[in-house]
DNA sequence: CTGACGATTCACT
DNA sequence: GTGAATCGTCAGC
């Protein structure tokens, strides 16, 4: 399997980025645990124009700087004190774009992600939503700055590819505050998957 | 220092 | 469909 290289992140297009993310397979290699999953749907924040965003009107705080550091990097942050969401650092330096792992399909592992679950395991909570995309695959807050072109987390590619039908866009959840921003087609995902996770 | 709140999930009615 | 869980971050004082 390819590893996604710094040119593959660092090209100025979040949306495209995200968009071609779908199919591609997140691994993880914590704790002694090999875990993968092939993405099936992705969001984009467009940086300092993008309401959505944590980085938007070029917000800069302790836990966004991360953003605006190169391309490549894994941003992860605790949400409603429960859950981590995984995001990707994607652009130029000082340009804060990131895109937000959704969902996956497992791939490997799976009795490991299992057992992180703990409670109710298996079935689509494995990987359907970003809260259990990250806890499937062990990520945290203290995963924030690691390089997905190191060995610890990555995203490859191992030729699956998806036809141009196959992909549906659609608006962003659960960022309702971010008033007109809310309705823009940043959401990817790959049609008639069963992972995708699809509320509201 | 204080208080309000979120890129969510799950159990329960 | 509704609401609780739960805590780091951020703005304001």
């Amino acid at each position: 399997m390819d590893k996604l290289t710094y040119e593959f992140y660092s090209r100025s297009s979040v949306t495209a980025i995200a968009r071609e993310l779908l199919g591609k397979v997140l691994v993880t290699n914590l704790d002694g645990m090999l875990t993968s999953g092939r993405i099936v749907e992705t969001e984009a924040y467009n940086g300092v124009v993008d309401k959505a965003s944590h980085a938007w009107n070029n917000r800069r705080t302790n836990r966004t700087e991360i953003m605006y550091k190169e391309a490549g990097h894994a941003y992860i942050y605790l949400c409603y004190g429960i859950h981590y969401l995984f995001n990707i650092v994607t652009s130029k330096t000082e340009t804060p774009h990131a895109v937000l792992i959704r969902a996956i399909e497992p791939l490997t592992g799976v009795e490991y992600m299992i057992k992180r679950k703990k409670s109710s395991g298996g079935g689509k909570h494995l990987g359907a939503g970003p809260g259990n995309v990250a806890k499937s695959l062990g990520l945290t807050t203290r995963h924030t700055g690691f390089s997905l072109l190191e060995d610890v987390i990555y995203i490859a590619d191992d030729g699956f590819s998806l036809k141009k039908s196959q992909i549906k866009t659609g608006p962003r959840i659960g960022v309702d505050y971010a008033g007109d921003d809310a309705l823009l087609p940043y959401r990817f995902f790959i049609k008639d998957n069963p992972w995708v996770s699809g509320k509201k």
